[in-house]
RNA sequence: GGCGCGGUAGCCAAGUGGUAAGGCAGAGGCCUGCAAAGCCUUUAUUCGUCGGUUCGAUUCCGACCCGCGCCUCCA
C-alpha cells in the first residue's frame, strides 16, 4: 500500500505524492507569549515524525514554520511586563527552540518571524483589496467572506445562513458580517504599530501564515499542519486569503494533530495541570520520555497525559535500549540463521506499512516490540548468529531514525569508566571466592554512582547508566 | 443548536465481516549466589447500550447513552 494521509479538506485518507518528490510543507508555529506546554509539543512532534517519515520515503523537504511574535496576547503581556515586543518575545522564542531541540524535533528549513514579514503581509492585503475581497472600517481592513463562496470548505461549516451585508453589532469591531475577519488592525494608543500604505496599524493573525507560506513555498503547498483547534477559523481564513489572491488551491493536504488532555481534562492554569518540559525535567523525566509518549499515539487520536503514562514511556524506552545493548555486547556464534533474517524482514515491512498508513505509530511500535521479543528469545536460545546482527541493528536504526529515543539525554553516571572497570574486576574476583558480601557492596557503590550492572552467561559483566 | 472526534482488559492503545496487535502495571515460573536483563505462562468468551443486515459483526446500518473538541483567542 502506498503512503497515505487523512486530509481534513476531503475528510478522506488519500494517497500522497508530489510531482517532483519535493514536499512543500507549512506548520503553524507557536505564539511566543509564554513557555510552551506539553500539549503544544504534540503539535510539533507530529510534523517532526511526518518529516522524518517523508524523508525515509525518499522525499525532499521544504518546510516552513512561523513564529507568531505579534498578536493581542503578546501586546497585552509585554505591556504588563514593561518590555518591548522584541525583548518580551525573544525569551519565549529561545525557550521554544531550546525545548523542541531537546525533544529532538528537527528544525524546519525555514523558521520565520511574523514581525520580519510585515511588507509581505501588506502586499497580500493589497492584492486582496485589488480583487475586491476587503473593506475598511474605522481604519481596519477586513476580509469580506461573502466574496469567497467556498468559505467553510475546510471546517465543513455551512455559513450560507449568515446574511452578507447584515450589520452585526459587536462591542469591539465594526464588521459588516459576523464571520468577516480582520486583516489589518488600526493602531491603538500604546500599542506597537507600523506606518504603511494601508494605514497605521498591525497585522491580523491570519494573514501572516498565508503571506509567509506563499513567500517561501509558492502558491500551492503540498502539506499544511497544525493543531485541530486551528482548523476553524485560522486555516479556513488562510485558505480564503491565499485562494482569494491566487485563485488556485492553496493546500493539497491539511493534516491536523489532535489535542492532549491532562487527567482527562483540558489543560488550563486554573486547574493547575499545565506542564512544561521543564516541569517534567524537575520530576526526573528526560525529554525523550515525552517524545516517546507523544509519538506513540497516532496523531489524530486524542491523547490523555498522565504521569503513569510517562513512566510507562520511560520503561518502554529502557526495554529498547537494553535490546540494543544486548545486540552490541553479546558474543554471537558464527553463521546466519535464515529464520532470524526473515523475522527482521517481516518486522521491517510491517513497520513501513504502519507508517505509510497515515503515520500509525502505535502499530509501528507493535511491530518493533514483537520483533524485540522474538529476537530476545532467539538470543536466549542461541538461534541468533553473527550474520543476523546487521539486519537487527538496521531495523532498530530505522525505528530510531523516526522515533529518536534510544540515545539517552542525561548520562547520570558520576564515575570515570576506568574506575568502573576496576570495580567490576574487583567484584569478579570477590565473586570467584564467593565473597558475595563484597560483590554486592561494590554493586551498591556503583549503583550510587548511576551505574547498573548486568552479569552475562559467559561470565562477563556489562554496565549501563541507570534510568532516571 | 451546527460541525467534528472518540468510547476495546487496571492503565495506554492497534485492528479486522470469520472469531481480539503491542507497551506499562499485576500474578506465577525459568535463568541467577542474589540481582539486573531476558524468556515462558497468566490477565477482554469479549470490543458503550439496544436493535437490524449477515451463515457469521467489535468491525456494516439505525437508534440511544456517555466523554471530548471546535463554532470567540487557543497546539
Amino acid at each position: 500500500m502506498p503512503l497515505r494521509f487523512y486530509n481534513t479538506l476531503t475528510q478522506k485518507t488519500e494517497e500522497f505524492s508530489t510531482r517532483d518528490n519535493v514536499v512543500r510543507m507549512y506548520t503553524c508555529g507557536p505564539t511566543v507569549y509564554n513557555y510552551a506546554h506539553i500539549g503544544n509539543f504534540r503539535s510539533f512532534i507530529f510534523p517532526d515524525i511526518l518529516r522524518r517519515w517523508l524523508r525515509a520515503r525518499g522525499f525532499t523537504l521544504k518546510h516552513v514554520m512561523n513564529i507568531t511574535d505579534i498578536d493581542d496576547k503578546i501586546i497585552r503581556d509585554s505591556v504588563k511586563a514593561g518590555k518591548s515586543l522584541d525583548e518580551f518575545t525573544s525569551v519565549y522564542t529561545e525557550a521554544f527552540l531550546a525545548d523542541t531541540a531537546s525533544l529532538r524535533v528537527e528544525r524546519p528549513e525555514h523558521i520565520v518571524s511574523a514581525v520580519k514579514h510585515i511588507p509581505e503581509m501588506i502586499e497580500a492585503v493589497q492584492q486582496l483589496t485589488e480583487r475586491g475581497h476587503t473593506y475598511v472600517s474605522e481604519g481596519s481592513t477586513y476580509y469580506r467572506i461573502s466574496t469567497f463562496p467556498e468559505y467553510g470548505k475546510l471546517s465543513h461549516n455551512d455559513f450560507s445562513g449568515i446574511r452578507a451585508g447584515a450589520r452585526v453589532d459587536n462591542d469591539e469591531y465594526d464588521k459588516d458580517d459576523a464571520r468577516d475577519f480582520v486583516l489589518w488592525k488600526a493602531a491603538k494608543e500604546g500599542e506597537p504599530s507600523w506606518d504603511t500604505p494601508i494605514g497605521v496599524g498591525r497585522p491580523g493573525w491570519h494573514i501572516e501564515c498565508s503571506a509567509m507560506a506563499m513567500k517561501y513555498l509558492g502558491d500551492q503547498l503540498d502539506i499544511h499542519t497544525g493543531g485541530v483547534d486551528l482548523t476553524f477559523p485560522h486555516h479556513e481564513n488562510e485558505i480564503a486569503q491565499a485562494e482569494g489572491i491566487t485563485g488556485k488551491q492553496f493546500v493539497r493536504f491539511w493534516l491536523h494533530a489532535e489535542h492532549l488532555s491532562v487527567d482527562s481534562q483540558k489543560m488550563s492554569k486554573s486547574l493547575g495541570n499545565v506542564y512544561t518540559l521543564r516541569d517534567l525535567g524537575e520530576r526526573g523525566f528526560p525529554p525523550e520520555a515525552l517524545r516517546y509518549l507523544l509519538g506513540s499515539v497516532p496523531y489524530r487520536k486524542k491523547l490523555n497525559f498522565t504521569f503513569d503514562g510517562l513512566k510507562a514511556a520511560v520503561t518502554s524506552i529502557e526495554r529498547l535500549r537494553n535490546f540494543q545493548l544486548r545486540l552490541w555486547n553479546t558474543k554471537l556464534t558464527e553463521g546466519t540463521n535464515p529464520a532470524a533474517e526473515e523475522r527482521a524482514r517481516v518486522a521491517d515491512s510491517a513497520f513501513d506499512e504502519a507508517m505509510d498508513d497515515d503515520l500509525n505509530t502505535a502499530e509501528a511500535l507493535g511491530a518493533v516490540f514483537e520483533y524485540v521479543r522474538e529476537t530476545n528469545s532467539a538470543l536466549d536460545s542461541g538461534d541468533f548468529r553473527v550474520g543476523n546482527g546487521p539486519s537487527a541493528l538496521a531495523f532498530l536504526a530505522k525505528f530510531d531514525s523516526i522515533f529518536d529515543v534510544l540515545r539517552p539525554t542525561v548520562l547520570s553516571v558520576s564515575m570515570a569508566p576506568t574506575e568502573i572497570e576496576t570495580l567490576i574486576a574487583e567484584r569478579a574476583s570477590a565473586k570467584k571466592v564467593r565473597n558475595f558480601a563484597r560483590a554486592d557492596e561494590i554493586r551498591k557503590e556503583l549503583a550510587d554512582h548511576g551505574v547498573v550492572l548486568e552479569d552475562t552467561k559467559d561470565g562477563k559483566t556489562n554496565w549501563k547508566p541507570a534510568q532516571s
